[in-house]
DNA sequence: TATTTCGGTTTAATAATGAAACCAAATTTA
DNA sequence: TAAATTTGGTTTCATTATTAAACCGAAATA
Protein backbone atom coordinates (compact mmCIF):
# COMPACT_ATOMS: atom_id res chain seq x y z
CA UNK A 1 0.00 0.00 0.00
CA UNK A 2 3.07 2.00 0.73
CA UNK A 3 1.30 4.99 2.90
CA UNK A 4 -2.24 5.38 1.64
CA UNK A 5 -2.47 8.97 0.80
CA UNK A 6 -3.42 11.84 3.31
CA UNK A 7 -6.21 13.70 2.02
CA UNK A 8 -5.27 16.47 5.62
CA UNK A 9 -4.36 19.18 2.38
CA UNK A 10 -7.08 18.59 0.56
CA UNK A 11 -9.44 21.87 0.71
CA UNK A 12 -12.62 19.92 0.47
CA UNK A 13 -14.02 19.10 3.28
CA UNK A 14 -15.63 16.04 2.63
CA UNK A 15 -12.23 14.74 1.73
CA UNK A 16 -10.85 16.23 5.01
CA UNK A 17 -14.28 14.37 6.86
CA UNK A 18 -12.71 10.74 4.94
CA UNK A 19 -9.51 11.48 5.81
CA UNK A 20 -10.30 11.07 9.64
CA UNK A 21 -13.14 8.66 10.10
CA UNK A 22 -13.24 7.27 5.74
CA UNK A 23 -11.34 3.87 6.97
CA UNK A 24 -13.64 0.87 6.97
CA UNK A 25 -14.03 0.41 11.08
CA UNK A 26 -14.11 3.87 12.41
CA UNK A 27 -17.81 5.53 11.87
CA UNK A 28 -18.81 1.63 12.56
CA UNK A 29 -17.46 2.43 15.82
CA UNK A 30 -18.96 5.81 16.07
CA UNK A 31 -22.44 4.17 15.14
CA UNK A 32 -21.68 1.71 17.66
CA UNK A 33 -20.76 4.57 20.21
CA UNK A 34 -24.36 6.37 19.07
CA UNK A 35 -25.86 3.89 19.93
CA UNK A 36 -24.53 3.54 23.54
CA UNK A 37 -21.51 0.65 23.84
CA UNK A 38 -18.76 1.88 25.91
CA UNK A 39 -16.38 -1.06 26.37
CA UNK A 40 -13.70 -2.67 24.28
CA UNK A 41 -15.18 -5.85 24.76
CA UNK A 42 -18.51 -4.69 23.32
CA UNK A 43 -16.96 -2.92 20.45
CA UNK A 44 -15.14 -6.86 19.36
CA UNK A 45 -18.62 -8.16 20.02
CA UNK A 46 -20.55 -5.94 18.19
CA UNK A 47 -18.23 -5.44 15.07
CA UNK A 48 -16.62 -8.87 14.99
CA UNK A 49 -13.45 -6.84 14.44
CA UNK A 50 -9.95 -8.04 15.33
CA UNK A 51 -8.86 -6.98 18.90
CA UNK A 52 -5.39 -5.23 17.41
CA UNK A 53 -7.29 -3.32 14.97
CA UNK A 54 -10.24 -2.47 17.48
CA UNK A 55 -7.30 -1.07 20.05
CA UNK A 56 -5.52 1.25 16.67
CA UNK A 57 -8.83 2.22 15.68
CA UNK A 58 -10.32 3.10 19.37
CA UNK A 59 -6.54 4.92 19.91
CA UNK A 60 -6.74 6.83 16.36
CA UNK A 61 -10.48 8.15 17.35
CA UNK A 62 -9.03 9.28 20.30
CA UNK A 63 -6.01 10.72 19.19
CA UNK A 64 -8.91 13.05 16.59
CA UNK A 65 -10.53 13.92 19.24
CA UNK A 66 -13.60 11.68 17.85
CA UNK A 67 -13.67 9.54 20.83
CA UNK A 68 -12.47 10.16 24.64
CA UNK A 69 -11.57 7.69 27.53
CA UNK A 70 -13.31 7.77 30.70
CA UNK A 71 -11.73 5.82 33.53
CA UNK A 72 -14.07 3.15 35.15
CA UNK A 73 -13.97 2.09 38.46
CA UNK A 74 -10.83 3.27 40.68
CA UNK A 75 -7.90 2.32 38.60
CA UNK A 76 -7.20 3.44 35.21
CA UNK A 77 -6.46 -0.07 33.52
CA UNK A 78 -10.55 0.28 32.90
CA UNK A 79 -11.45 2.52 30.45
CA UNK A 80 -15.00 3.37 28.67
CA UNK A 81 -14.86 5.38 25.12
CA UNK A 82 -17.18 7.45 24.52
CA UNK A 83 -18.16 10.23 22.48
CA UNK A 84 -16.74 13.89 22.51
CA UNK A 85 -18.74 16.75 21.35
CA UNK A 86 -16.66 16.53 17.93
CA UNK A 87 -17.63 12.92 17.64
CA UNK A 88 -21.27 13.99 18.43
CA UNK A 89 -21.32 16.37 15.58
CA UNK A 90 -20.95 12.99 13.14
CA UNK A 91 -24.54 12.22 13.92
CA UNK A 92 -25.89 14.27 10.87
CA UNK A 93 -23.21 11.85 8.73
CA UNK A 94 -24.74 9.08 10.69
CA UNK A 95 -28.69 9.73 9.75
CA UNK A 96 -27.59 10.50 6.06
CA UNK A 97 -25.98 6.96 5.82
CA UNK A 98 -28.97 5.53 7.56
CA UNK A 99 -31.11 7.40 5.29
CA UNK A 100 -30.13 6.28 2.16
CA UNK A 101 -29.40 2.52 3.71
CA UNK A 102 -33.16 2.36 4.46
CA UNK A 103 -34.21 3.90 1.18
CA UNK A 104 -32.00 1.90 -1.18
CA UNK A 105 -29.96 -0.95 0.72
CA UNK A 106 -33.53 -2.65 2.23
CA UNK A 107 -36.12 -5.40 0.44
CA UNK A 108 -39.36 -3.77 1.14
CA UNK A 109 -41.12 -5.38 4.46
CA UNK A 110 -37.48 -5.89 5.48
CA UNK A 111 -36.56 -5.90 9.07
CA UNK A 112 -34.46 -3.03 10.18
CA UNK A 113 -34.05 -0.33 12.66
CA UNK A 114 -35.20 2.69 12.94
CA UNK A 115 -34.81 6.48 14.08
CA UNK A 116 -36.98 8.23 15.78
CA UNK A 117 -37.41 11.01 18.41
CA UNK A 118 -37.87 9.75 21.72
CA UNK A 119 -40.94 11.51 22.54
CA UNK A 120 -43.69 11.15 19.67
CA UNK A 121 -42.10 7.88 18.28
CA UNK A 122 -41.75 10.10 14.89
CA UNK A 123 -39.04 9.03 12.36
CA UNK A 124 -36.32 11.44 12.40
CA UNK A 125 -35.60 12.62 8.91
CA UNK A 126 -31.91 14.76 7.42
CA UNK A 127 -32.83 17.51 5.10
CA UNK A 128 -30.88 19.99 3.50
CA UNK A 129 -31.53 23.74 3.41
CA UNK A 130 -30.30 27.08 2.87
CA UNK A 131 -28.91 29.06 5.23
CA UNK A 132 -32.06 30.86 5.72
CA UNK A 133 -34.39 27.64 5.87
CA UNK A 134 -35.67 27.14 2.88
CA UNK A 135 -35.15 23.12 1.32
CA UNK A 136 -32.95 22.53 -1.76
CA UNK A 137 -32.20 19.72 -4.15
CA UNK A 138 -28.70 18.95 -4.98
CA UNK A 139 -28.92 20.36 -8.48
CA UNK A 140 -29.35 23.55 -7.17
CA UNK A 141 -26.41 23.39 -5.92
CA UNK A 142 -23.02 24.30 -6.47
CA UNK A 143 -19.59 24.40 -5.19
CA UNK A 144 -17.08 27.43 -4.46
CA UNK A 145 -13.81 28.40 -3.49
CA UNK A 146 -13.71 30.64 -0.46
CA UNK A 147 -10.26 32.44 -0.55
CA UNK A 148 -10.10 33.55 3.40
CA UNK A 149 -12.04 34.47 6.21
CA UNK B 1 -7.44 -10.30 5.75
CA UNK B 2 -9.62 -13.48 5.24
CA UNK B 3 -12.73 -12.02 4.01
CA UNK B 4 -13.46 -8.69 5.37
CA UNK B 5 -16.94 -9.35 7.15
CA UNK B 6 -20.00 -8.00 5.22
CA UNK B 7 -22.56 -6.24 6.97
CA UNK B 8 -25.10 -6.79 4.05
CA UNK B 9 -27.44 -9.03 6.63
CA UNK B 10 -27.12 -5.96 9.15
CA UNK B 11 -30.39 -4.72 10.37
CA UNK B 12 -28.86 -1.72 11.16
CA UNK B 13 -29.52 0.91 7.40
CA UNK B 14 -26.14 3.14 8.78
CA UNK B 15 -24.04 -0.03 8.50
CA UNK B 16 -25.37 -1.67 5.12
CA UNK B 17 -24.32 1.85 3.55
CA UNK B 18 -21.36 1.52 4.90
CA UNK B 19 -20.88 -2.01 3.60
CA UNK B 20 -22.18 -0.54 -0.40
CA UNK B 21 -19.45 2.68 -0.02
CA UNK B 22 -17.63 2.70 3.00
CA UNK B 23 -14.46 1.98 1.75
CA UNK B 24 -11.19 4.16 1.13
CA UNK B 25 -12.32 5.31 -2.16
CA UNK B 26 -15.47 4.96 -3.22
CA UNK B 27 -17.04 7.80 -1.36
CA UNK B 28 -13.85 9.79 -2.89
CA UNK B 29 -15.00 8.90 -6.14
CA UNK B 30 -18.57 9.48 -5.58
CA UNK B 31 -17.85 13.35 -4.17
CA UNK B 32 -15.72 13.56 -6.88
CA UNK B 33 -18.98 12.48 -9.12
CA UNK B 34 -20.86 15.08 -7.58
CA UNK B 35 -18.15 17.43 -8.71
CA UNK B 36 -18.82 16.77 -12.59
CA UNK B 37 -16.03 14.14 -13.35
CA UNK B 38 -17.16 11.55 -15.19
CA UNK B 39 -13.74 10.08 -17.02
CA UNK B 40 -11.64 7.52 -15.63
CA UNK B 41 -8.41 9.50 -16.40
CA UNK B 42 -10.24 12.65 -14.43
CA UNK B 43 -10.52 10.40 -11.43
CA UNK B 44 -7.12 8.94 -11.59
CA UNK B 45 -5.76 12.49 -11.78
CA UNK B 46 -8.13 13.95 -9.13
CA UNK B 47 -7.77 10.95 -6.36
CA UNK B 48 -4.10 9.50 -7.24
CA UNK B 49 -5.59 6.37 -7.19
CA UNK B 50 -3.35 3.23 -8.35
CA UNK B 51 -5.26 2.48 -11.93
CA UNK B 52 -6.08 -0.97 -11.50
CA UNK B 53 -7.85 -0.29 -7.99
CA UNK B 54 -10.21 2.65 -9.54
CA UNK B 55 -10.65 0.36 -12.26
CA UNK B 56 -11.97 -2.08 -9.25
CA UNK B 57 -13.91 0.90 -7.66
CA UNK B 58 -15.72 1.96 -10.52
CA UNK B 59 -16.98 -1.34 -11.39
CA UNK B 60 -18.37 -1.99 -8.42
CA UNK B 61 -20.29 1.27 -7.83
CA UNK B 62 -21.33 0.51 -10.82
CA UNK B 63 -22.66 -3.02 -9.37
CA UNK B 64 -24.42 -1.52 -6.97
CA UNK B 65 -25.93 0.82 -9.18
CA UNK B 66 -24.59 3.88 -7.84
CA UNK B 67 -22.61 4.96 -11.00
CA UNK B 68 -23.79 3.64 -14.57
CA UNK B 69 -21.43 4.01 -17.74
CA UNK B 70 -22.68 5.87 -20.46
CA UNK B 71 -21.04 5.52 -24.25
CA UNK B 72 -19.19 8.42 -25.30
CA UNK B 73 -18.70 9.07 -29.00
CA UNK B 74 -20.07 6.01 -31.26
CA UNK B 75 -17.87 3.68 -29.63
CA UNK B 76 -18.04 1.49 -26.92
CA UNK B 77 -14.56 1.24 -26.04
CA UNK B 78 -14.63 4.92 -24.37
CA UNK B 79 -16.92 5.47 -21.58
CA UNK B 80 -18.24 7.93 -18.63
CA UNK B 81 -19.53 7.38 -15.25
CA UNK B 82 -22.06 9.52 -14.00
CA UNK B 83 -24.20 9.12 -11.11
CA UNK B 84 -27.52 7.22 -10.95
CA UNK B 85 -30.17 8.37 -9.45
CA UNK B 86 -29.62 5.83 -6.60
CA UNK B 87 -25.83 7.78 -6.51
CA UNK B 88 -27.39 11.46 -6.26
CA UNK B 89 -29.11 10.19 -3.00
CA UNK B 90 -25.76 9.95 -1.62
CA UNK B 91 -25.84 13.74 -1.46
CA UNK B 92 -26.81 14.04 2.09
CA UNK B 93 -24.05 12.03 2.97
CA UNK B 94 -21.73 14.49 1.31
CA UNK B 95 -23.30 17.41 2.85
CA UNK B 96 -23.05 15.69 6.23
CA UNK B 97 -19.21 14.88 5.82
CA UNK B 98 -18.78 18.53 4.25
CA UNK B 99 -20.72 20.11 7.04
CA UNK B 100 -18.86 18.40 10.15
CA UNK B 101 -15.19 18.90 7.89
CA UNK B 102 -16.21 22.63 7.67
CA UNK B 103 -16.42 22.31 11.30
CA UNK B 104 -14.05 20.66 12.33
CA UNK B 105 -11.16 19.79 10.47
CA UNK B 106 -10.00 23.29 9.08
CA UNK B 107 -8.25 25.85 11.08
CA UNK B 108 -10.08 29.81 11.04
CA UNK B 109 -8.91 31.15 7.99
CA UNK B 110 -8.22 28.46 6.24
CA UNK B 111 -8.85 28.37 2.40
CA UNK B 112 -11.47 25.29 1.71
CA UNK B 113 -14.87 25.13 -0.43
CA UNK B 114 -18.02 25.77 0.40
CA UNK B 115 -20.98 24.66 -1.09
CA UNK B 116 -24.24 27.02 -2.00
CA UNK B 117 -27.29 27.59 -3.36
CA UNK B 118 -26.56 28.42 -7.31
CA UNK B 119 -29.12 31.33 -7.27
CA UNK B 120 -28.83 33.11 -3.85
CA UNK B 121 -25.25 31.78 -3.11
CA UNK B 122 -26.46 31.13 0.23
CA UNK B 123 -24.58 28.28 2.01
CA UNK B 124 -25.87 24.93 2.05
CA UNK B 125 -26.84 23.69 5.35
CA UNK B 126 -27.85 19.92 6.92
CA UNK B 127 -30.04 19.61 9.48
CA UNK B 128 -32.02 17.27 10.92
CA UNK B 129 -35.98 17.50 11.62
CA UNK B 130 -38.67 14.53 12.75
CA UNK B 131 -41.19 13.95 9.80
CA UNK B 132 -43.56 16.48 10.98
CA UNK B 133 -40.66 19.37 10.06
CA UNK B 134 -39.52 19.98 14.05
CA UNK B 135 -35.62 20.27 14.31
CA UNK B 136 -34.38 17.72 16.68
CA UNK B 137 -31.16 17.42 18.52
CA UNK B 138 -29.27 13.88 18.72
CA UNK B 139 -30.15 13.03 22.35
CA UNK B 140 -34.02 13.35 21.84
CA UNK B 141 -33.51 10.34 19.32
CA UNK B 142 -33.70 7.04 20.06
CA UNK B 143 -33.56 3.56 17.89
CA UNK B 144 -36.41 1.19 17.50
CA UNK B 145 -36.47 -2.04 16.10
CA UNK B 146 -39.40 -2.12 12.82
CA UNK B 147 -40.18 -5.81 13.09
CA UNK B 148 -42.09 -5.31 9.71
CA UNK B 149 -43.54 -3.26 7.35
C1' DT C 1 -8.70 -18.46 46.74
C1' DA C 2 -9.71 -19.89 42.13
C1' DT C 3 -11.68 -18.70 37.98
C1' DT C 4 -13.22 -15.80 34.64
C1' DT C 5 -13.40 -11.41 32.30
C1' DC C 6 -11.24 -7.39 30.44
C1' DG C 7 -8.24 -4.97 27.65
C1' DG C 8 -5.13 -5.47 25.36
C1' DT C 9 -0.08 -7.27 22.67
C1' DT C 10 2.44 -10.37 19.67
C1' DT C 11 2.96 -13.37 15.87
C1' DA C 12 2.14 -15.42 11.53
C1' DA C 13 -0.80 -15.94 7.51
C1' DT C 14 -3.66 -13.83 4.14
C1' DA C 15 -5.88 -10.10 1.65
C1' DA C 16 -5.92 -5.43 -0.21
C1' DT C 17 -3.44 -1.77 -2.15
C1' DG C 18 -0.03 0.63 -4.74
C1' DA C 19 3.48 1.47 -8.31
C1' DA C 20 5.19 0.37 -12.46
C1' DA C 21 5.27 -1.83 -16.75
C1' DC C 22 2.63 -3.00 -20.40
C1' DC C 23 -1.09 -2.95 -24.02
C1' DA C 24 -4.74 -2.19 -27.76
C1' DA C 25 -7.92 1.04 -29.38
C1' DA C 26 -9.08 5.75 -30.08
C1' DT C 27 -7.73 10.34 -30.67
C1' DT C 28 -4.83 14.04 -31.75
C1' DT C 29 -0.85 16.06 -34.01
C1' DA C 30 2.29 16.84 -37.71
C1' DT D 1 -2.23 9.92 -43.54
C1' DA D 2 1.44 8.50 -40.65
C1' DA D 3 3.18 9.15 -36.14
C1' DA D 4 2.66 10.31 -31.61
C1' DT D 5 -0.12 10.63 -27.72
C1' DT D 6 -4.05 9.79 -24.80
C1' DT D 7 -7.37 6.72 -22.86
C1' DG D 8 -8.85 3.02 -20.27
C1' DG D 9 -7.55 -0.31 -18.74
C1' DT D 10 -4.69 -5.34 -17.27
C1' DT D 11 -0.82 -7.78 -15.25
C1' DT D 12 2.83 -8.42 -12.13
C1' DC D 13 5.23 -7.75 -8.03
C1' DA D 14 6.33 -5.45 -3.65
C1' DT D 15 4.39 -3.46 0.35
C1' DT D 16 0.93 -2.55 3.79
C1' DA D 17 -3.30 -3.69 6.37
C1' DT D 18 -6.21 -6.91 8.41
C1' DT D 19 -7.18 -11.11 10.46
C1' DA D 20 -7.15 -15.09 13.60
C1' DA D 21 -5.07 -17.12 17.20
C1' DA D 22 -2.26 -17.49 21.05
C1' DC D 23 -0.82 -15.22 24.85
C1' DC D 24 -0.63 -11.99 28.94
C1' DG D 25 -1.21 -9.31 33.47
C1' DA D 26 -4.59 -6.84 36.09
C1' DA D 27 -9.18 -6.61 37.74
C1' DA D 28 -13.49 -8.54 38.84
C1' DT D 29 -16.27 -12.34 40.18
C1' DA D 30 -17.45 -16.83 42.32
Amino acid sequence: MVARRSLKGDYCPSARSLDAIGDWWSLLIVRDAFDGLRRFSDFQKSLGIAKNILTERLRTLVDRGILETVPVGETKARVEYQLTAMGRDLFPVMVALRQFGERHLFQPGEEHSLLVEKQTGLPVKLDIRTQDGRPIEADETVLIKVPED
